[in-house]
This record gives structure tokens, sequence and C-alpha cells, in this order.
DNA sequence: ATATACCTACCAATTAGTAGGTAAGCAAAC
DNA sequence: GTTTGCTTACCTACTAATTGGTAGGTATAT
């Protein structure tokens, strides 16, 4: 891995950890055991660092996505809950709730690919259970778009919420979330 | 209002504004046009501030459980999703959830004033389902336990992605969670 | 010869927090 | 009834650390 591959894997790790306004350059100059300026030189701004990390995240959705483009709606939304999973193993949470609450204070460039990020996923959940109920695999009452509202907010609140509760709640909320869609 | 209740008052808001790492005592000095050290004052740390906020939201949370202790399921019900309601006409999330992003960055005190809160929350929730489906006023498959956590973290994060998706998705995502108790 | 990827050495702003002073109020002791 | 002591709620003035960011230099590879 390139360093400025490595600068965007840490601040986007530091991000989903401590928050936004909780990292600094120098925590990921001393990580990679390089100067703060050397992390200036790969990303002039922190501004700069926030937006290749949200394109990191943005590209491998894209990869995601194709990657299950012939799958099944099952598979596809286990495709989509194991991004959850993974997440909650290494203890952290998911950049779309972390960049949230931040919202009021990262720039207007990061704020606008946050929002075309979430709406990437929301876009493809929403095609994720169309599928599926066409095909009979998922049912529920509501618009398909409705439902992958209540199933995103769900595990991206499932992976901040059993942080305080229980760390066991992530997996009940997990579970649920799939039983319901399958009944 | 005395300047300390104006004070927590006001990191309140920050807090569900921007996050606990992106205000500080000076924002709130400006404000309050008093000095920093005056805010230091009454709250020597801001972990101090932070803790009086979380305790005034506890306190808060105690008197709306007690006001509505006699009330019907569903009266309770719209009191809990209400406070939901009156954060996202101020544009903001919630405390549970801008400080569980912030978790690993605040003080051990305060994360465990956290979590206790967090805590009360769900078993309120729990308790007024619980009486909710005894009644026959709610339907629900799960534990009312877990019914509970699937509502708080729909709402929670109602407040977050909304921000993101459209504002309308707020009351998209919380009238599907009170039509779906209907059923 | 030029670009890459680092470096040293800064800087200005912001941050949380402290030291020590003041002015007003209040209550008991002389 | 006024002096004394204590508390409250501010103030000025400061500090040490951290922060995001810059200027300009160097070694290496192409």
């Amino acid at each position: 891995m390139s360093t400025r591959e490595e600068i965007i894997h840490l601040g986007d790790q530091l991000i989903r950890d401590k928050g936004f306004n909780a990292f600094s350059f120098y925590d990921i100059s001393k990580k990679l055991k390089i100067k703060n300026a050397s992390v200036h030189y790969h990303f002039p701004t922190k501004s700069d660092l926030g937006l290749s990390i949200l394109d990191d995240h943005t590209k491998k959705l894209h990869e995601l996505i194709e990657g299950t483009a012939t799958k099944s709606p099952m598979v596809k939304l286990n495709a989509f809950l194991s991004i959850y999973t993974k997440i909650k193993s290494e203890g952290r949470v998911c950049l779309v709730g972390s960049l949230a609450t931040d919202l009021n204070t990262v720039d207007p460039k990061m704020a606008k690919a946050l929002k075309v990020f979430a709406n990437e996923i929301l876009e493809w959940v929403t095609s994720i259970l169309q599928e599926g109920r066409t095909k009979k695999v998922f049912a529920f009452q509501e618009s398909a778009r409705t439902k992958a509202l209540m199933i995103i907010s769900n595990m991206l609140a499932a992976l901040q919420l059993s942080r305080l509760t229980d760390e066991k709640d992530f997996y009940v909320i997990q579970q649920t979330v799939i039983k319901d869609l399958k009944s």
C-alpha cells in the first residue's frame, strides 16, 4: 500500500473511531512514522483528505454493487449487511453516521460528497429490496425506498447504539432486520 | 435562566449541532457575552460540562417518564417520538447519537453517564411497548426490548440520515415506525 | 532535468485550563 | 450599625499544548 493509500486508510479508521474533528494530521504522521508536513504533501488540507476518504468509500461501494450485480437479492442484501458486521467487528461506526453528526463542521465539498455517497447506498438498497420483492424473496408493505431507509437507519444506529447498551445488540438488530424481511 | 443553566443549554445545542469535539468554551463565552474564564468558573473542565448536560437530559427524561406514567401506551409512545420531532425541527441530532460517535474521545465518567442515559431510554421504550402489547394497542413479534432497539435506532438514525438524503425522510421513517406498531 | 516523496523549521490560531484580582451581596459578631 | 468574613460571579491576563498549514530544502528515481 502506498503512503497515500495508507493515509486514506488510517484517516478513515480515525474518522469512524473518534469522529472527523477528533483526529489530526499529527495522529496520522505519528502512526506512519513520517512528518506532519509529509501528510500535507499528499493532502494539502484536511478537507482534501476527507474528500479522498469519501471517494475511496464511493469507489468501494461501486465495486460491491458491480461485483454482486448478477447475484440473488438475498446475496446482495447479505453483502450490504456484511459491511456493518465488519465495521462492528472493528468497534467502529459507519462513515455516514460519523460524518452526519459532523456535517455542520465540514466544508461544502465534503458535505456534498457525503450526501452523494449516502444517496447511492440508499438507491442500491432500494433496488435490492425492489428486486427481492418482485422475486418474492422479501416481503414488506412500504415502498422499497422507505423500507431501505428503515433498514439503513437500523444498521447505522445499531453500530452507535450497541456501543452504549450492549455490544450484542448490534447482532440483535441485524438479525431482526433479516427476519422481518423474510416474513 | 441562570448563567449556569444557559451554559448547559448552549453546550447541549452545540454538541447536537456539531459534536462534542467541535465546540469550545470560547463559543459559549462569545454567545453569552462573558469571558472564557467565567465559563470555567461554572464548569472547571469540558468533561464537567458534558456531565452536567447528560445529567440535565437524564433529569428531563425522568420528568417525562413520570409525567406520562398514568397515560396510555399510545400517548407515551407519542411523547417519546415527539422528542425526536422537536430535535428535527431544530436541525440537530440526538445526544445519544452525537456522543456515541465521540465515545472514544470522552473521559470515562462521561462515557458511563451516556451509557446509563441510553439504557434508561431503552428500558422506558421497552416498558411502553410491553404495556402496549398487553393492552393490544401495539402488535409485534419480537421481544419488547428488541422492538425498542429497532424503534430507537430508527429514530436516532432518522435524524442523522435525513440530513443527507432528504429532510422529509425523517418523517417518512417516523410514520413508518408508528404504522408498523399498529398493524 | 524533472517529479516524487520526504524532510527541517517554522507560523498563526485555537484550545483547555490557571492564577489572581474585583465588586457585590449577605449574614453573623463586635 | 458597622465591621468582618465568606460566597458568588464575574474579570484580566496568562500559559502550554495542539492544530492546520506553509516555506523551502534534500535525496532518489526516472
